[in-house]
DNA sequence: AGGAATGAAAG
DNA sequence: CTTTCATTCCT
């Protein structure tokens, strides 16, 4: 019944949207008022920064609309009954919706009222599902939908026209027009039409839908194919009244999912303009959202733990060594990784173990060899590329995507998400019934936005672990598209099973919600509110945040994480082993333990100087030209740091090679060859062993490197070191010094490197200064390479 | 059985 | 391109 309600409101909305041309700002407007209310009752808490701001207008307005208006008594009751005639079959769900109602009349006869003015009834739709069970998303999720339907509309009518006859223009007609009867026909149309709609998603994705959806469509298609028929018509008699194929399947996704609050630009739109340019928008997020979910018909392989590992710990590389290529921070990373002990790799192992046992229970079928070697993601997943590449994929994919990758895990998926979606389902109705109707009367009483963001935040950090990091991946839609469509999938239902999408779904999610806070200044408020698992859930981000962004308390935050995480780490491994609520695997990598950087470049460095010291005795003699430049340079840089190391350190490469060798054959981890491994290995650990001789004395200096400007001192450093490099390097071979310009350090290094594995470019490495450490390391890196190129 | 190939993340 | 790792295919 919820669900009919919603969905008609949806269906109402999306034949609006469909219809904007015509009617949109009457039929969109009364729509958006509505959802407007709706969301604001529902999703206070969902959290969304910009939203609160809109909705709150929204909700005032809507306010002042319910006061001014009275209730229409009369447009309640028939929204109610038509409502209850809907459900007709439904049953049980029924009995709900009505009490629902009832509570709630007042605040539907407003929404009629709205309605009534906008020209649709959607306002009845829409009050009606505030009650939705589904808390939070349903609604934003039923504002998505009637934006993605709206603009979907656009795209899809026309193919739904093709394929479905004239059904959906009269559709879209009724639309506008007052829920009507006759809907034991038009649901079996409307039933009909979404199995048709649902082919065509199938074939086309879900490009239109928002991102989260993908599989989730897929899953229900499948679902609704196999198991869930009788529940997609119960769902889908709702909607039929209303022609428009893609609310339905939008509906249907809703309910299963939740998505989440993108609604935001839809909350807005009451305006014509807002509306219009509101939906472009869409659809241009849609459209990108769409490629990029469709790739994602494979399911990808499970991190391992390296990659998790990098994924955990690549941002803070980076952050260190920003101007370091990403392949350079590749680099560092996996001689990070192999530096590692196996207890510290036990995390990543771990949950890299967990994740694949989550995914492979997700999706028994999957195959690691995708023989066809179909589109896959590739670039079109990636943020950055997804639109072009995601585009002319998704083409491709869209007609092929069922016929071919059925077999993957599509089904598996689908069986699996049925579960998934049945749990969500059920934890949402719990979610709805406690929390959000509890705020709900609160809101409609008082208004205060503040609480309301309060409630909401606590809300969503208190559920975000479960649920809602699960599910938010829609939330950052329209900033982040790529992430969206990564999580969008599988969100929903893979929430007890892919961790991946999800992960990277929550991740925007709470990291909205985190700067939501931040901004409001509640967090730590929230945090507290929300204690114990939010606090290293919600706090994971924003520590990491810290931990890179200030670098001063860099290492005090490293530390304090490591102290702090390992507990969370611990929790999440033993709970998440047994737990398995939606296996976030974002979540889990961010709490995981951030190893300190440091701590591994001390690792190394003391390595290096032990080693230096026996071997270097030893072996002083080789490349003492090279040495000497490099000891000169970086004995007074490292002053209090490398202390006694410095004069050592001249010894250097010999003995950073052999080191590296050594450390590559310790690690010995390799089943494989020593193969290039050993040369990159070289290269890393030279590079490292160079960075950190470097770093060391930057570290010391201000002991916070804040890279760039840092302290004068730190750029003094840098200039040191860039000379000093500078020198050492250029005796071997090439220069890398690319530095020609501050923003060198990727394109120069990789230029240098790649292109003149000779001396092609030495020139002025000294102008570097300004990027000061990150551009001598990408320097020091690109002389590696070259070096052992060369050699 | 072992080597080669593949792809997972992230720029 | 780059890392490691897990997996599969091929010889």
């Amino acid at each position: 019944m919820i669900n009919g309600l919603s969905v008609s409101g949806g269906q109402q909305q999306a034949a609006a949207a469909a219809n904007t041309k015509k009617t949109k700002a009457k039929s969109g407007g009364g729509a958006a008022i509505t959802l407007h209310f709706a969301y604001n009752n529902n999703n206070n808490n969902s959290n969304s920064s910009n939203r609160n701001n809109y909705n709150h207008i929204t909700g005032n307005k809507m306010d002042h609309q319910m006061s001014s208006s009275n209730p229409k008594e009369s447009l309640s009751t028939k929204v109610l009954k038509i409502i209850e005639s809907i459900r007709g079959g439904g049953g049980g769900g029924g009995g709900e919706a009505t009490a629902a109602g009832e509570t709630i009349a007042g605040a539907v006869a407003k929404a009629v009222e709205e309605a009534a003015t906008g020209g649709n009834s959607a306002g009845g739709a829409v009050a009606g599902l505030n009650w939705l069970p589904m808390p939070k998303r349903r609604t934003s999720l039923l504002q998505q939908a009637a934006v993605s339907s709206s603009t979907s509309a656009n795209t899809k009518e026309k193919e739904q026209q093709q394929g479905k006859n004239a059904i959906k223009p009269s559709a879209s007609s009724a639309g506008e027009l007052p829920l009507q009867p006759q809907r034991t026909e038009d649901q079996e149309h409307a039933f009909r039409l979404i199995e048709d709609v649902h082919n065509y998603a199938k074939l086309q994705d879900d490009s239109e839908d928002d991102g989260e959806d993908l599989l989730d469509d897929d899953e229900d298609n499948d679902d609704e194919d196999e198991d869930d028929d009788e529940e997609e018509q119960q769902r889908m008699a709702v909607p039929a009244p209303l022609p428009v194929m893609r609310v339905p399947q939008e509906v249907t996704r809703i309910q299963l999912e939740d998505t989440e609050e993108h609604v935001d630009v839809v909350t807005v739109p009451q305006q014509e303009e807002l509306v219009q340019q509101q939906q472009l928008q869409l659809q241009q997020q849609t459209a990108v959202e769409t490629e990029d979910r469709r790739p994602e018909h494979h399911a990808r392989r499970p991190m391992n733990a390296f990659l998790i590992f990098c994924k955990r710990h690549r941002a803070i590389v980076k952050e260190r060594y920003k101007s370091l290529e990403n392949r350079a921070i590749t680099k560092i990373l996996g001689d990070w990784w192999a530096a590692l002990d196996e207890q510290e790799k036990h995390c990543f192992t771990d949950l890299a173990q967990q994740n694949k046992d989550a995914f492979f229970n997700a999706n028994p079928n999957f195959k690691w060899y995708k023989l066809p070697a179909p589109p896959l993601r590739t670039l079109a997943t990636r943020p950055g590329n997804a639109t072009a590449t995601a585009a002319s994929d998704g083409q491709l994919i869209e007609e092929h995507p069922q016929q071919v990758p059925l077999q993957w895990e599509q089904r598996n998926e689908l069986t699996a998400s049925l579960s998934a979606a049945k749990l969500l389902r059920g934890n949402f109705f719990k979610l709805a019934d406690e929390t959000q109707m509890g705020e709900l009367s609160a809101l409609l009483q008082a208004q205060v936005q503040e609480k309301k963001k309060e409630c909401a935040l606590q809300q969503v950090l208190s559920e975000t672990s479960q649920f809602l990091s699960t599910h938010m991946p829609g939330g950052t839609k329209r900033p982040i598209a790529p992430q969206d469509s990564n999580s969008s999938n599988s969100s929903e239902e893979d929430a007890g099973t892919s961790p991946c999408k999800k992960a990277k779904s929550s991740r925007s999610c709470k990291g909205k919600i985190y700067q939501e806070l931040v901004n409001s200044g509640q967090l730590a408020a929230v945090a507290k509110k929300s204690k114990i698992r939010l606090n290293s859930g919600g706090q994971a981000d924003p520590g990491v945040d810290a931990a890179i962004s200030s670098p001063h308390t860099q290492v005090e935050s490293l530390e304090v994480a490591n102290s702090q995480h390992p507990r969370s780490v611990s929790e999440s491994s033993s709970s998440g082993g047994g737990g398995i609520a939606g296996f976030d695997l974002e979540e889990k990598i961010k709490e995981l333990t951030a190893l300190s950087l440091d701590a591994y470049l001390q690792r190394k460095r003391s390595t290096k100087k032990k080693k230096k010291f026996t071997a270097g005795k030893k072996q002083r003699n080789s490349n003492s030209a090279s040495a000497a430049t490099v000891s000169a340079g970086a004995g007074p840089t490292a002053g209090a740091g490398a202390g006694a190391g410095a004069a050592v350190k001249a010894e250097t490469i010999d003995l950073v090679r052999k080191e590296a060798q050594r450390q590559a054959a310790a690690v010995g981890s390799q089943k494989r060859k020593a193969r290039k491994e050993s040369i990159t290995r070289r290269d890393v650990s030279a590079i490292e062993q160079e960075v950190a001789s470097i770093l060391p004395l930057s570290i010391n200096g201000c002991y916070i490197f804040d890279q760039t400007a840092a302290c004068p001192d730190v750029a003094a450093k840098a200039a040191n070191n860039t000379t000093s490099l500078t020198l050492s390097t250029t005796p071997s071979a090439s220069s890398s010094s690319s530095s020609a310009s501050p923003p060198l350090s990727s394109a120069s290094s990789s230029s240098s490197s790649s292109s003149s594995s000779s001396s092609s470019s030495s020139q002025a490495a000294f102008d570097v200064t300004s990027t000061s450490d990150l551009l001598i390391l990408a320097e020091v890196a690109a002389n590696r390479t070259e070096l052992t190129k060369s050699n």
